[in-house]
DNA sequence: ACATTAAGTGATT
DNA sequence: AATCACTTAATGT
């Protein structure tokens, strides 16, 4: 077995007692996903927790026809509310879970975490957290989506991007940028040149460069 | 050289 | 802001 002891110290040493931090140790099950795989699909069951290690997870909403919208991204010390959400409550999922980049998790047990919930009171408020900082994160896309223009809509994505996966340089096509707002591809295109005439980005082919970052 | 994919644009709803 | 229809530019084979 792989040790991640040390990882799993390093990112969530800090709120986590010894006990709690060997006791996952023991039941965890280490994980390392390359880019663009696919963790949870929609209407699977989870079996397992998640606790982020290093990398970027995107959280897409995802309806029938296939049409998508990105919710948020999980990024080391996180945990999935929806999750955790599908695990107490027995449901299947409601979102996608895709890896944007190389991801390194730990997988637990979906059923230590009512355990967990009575032994360790910082795994308790660890979960409540999460559900609390999702809610609200949630609540400012819905904002976005609901009473932003798209121009400011974009500007945000871009930013939010920019930070997750650490870099002002991003590749990706108008394509993308439009399934995961869930818009079209002309408007996105059209944006993007308003924002290069600004003097926020920089365009070319498969790449946006954001500047004054 | 040709086909494919990404991006730019005017006009219409 | 979305859709259509078309052009132009970049890339792969």
């Amino acid at each position: 077995m792989i040790d991640f002891k040390g990882k799993l110290q390093e990112q969530y040493g800090y709120i986590f007692s010894e006990g709690l931090i060997n006791k996952i140790s023991e039941v965890g099950i280490y994980k390392q996903v390359e880019p663009q795989n696919e963790l949870i699909g929609y209407g699977e069951v989870m079996k397992y927790i998640p606790l982020i290690l290093s990398g970027a997870v995107k959280i897409m909403r995802e309806n029938s026809d296939g049409k998508e919208l990105l919710l948020y991204y999980l990024e080391k010390g996180d945990t999935c509310a929806f999750t955790l959400n599908c695990s107490l409550g027995n449901k299947t999922s409601e979102i996608r879970a895709v890896t944007e980049t190389q991801t390194e998790a730990i997988m637990i047990p979906f059923h230590y975490i009512d355990q967990w919930i009575c032994e360790f009171p910082e795994w308790r408020s660890f979960v409540l957290q999460s559900y609390f900082y999702r809610v609200n994160e949630m609540i400012d896309t819905i904002d976005s989506v609901a009473f932003t223009q798209m121009d400011e809509r974009l500007w945000r994505y871009l930013s939010y991007k920019a930070m997750v996966l650490g870099s002002t340089h991003l590749n990706l096509t108008h394509q993308t940028i439009a399934d995961e707002m869930n818009t079209s591809r002309v408007v996105v295109s059209r944006l993007l040149k308003k924002l290069e005439n600004q003097g926020k980005v920089v365009l070319g082919r498969n790449e946006i460069s954001l500047k004054n970052f």
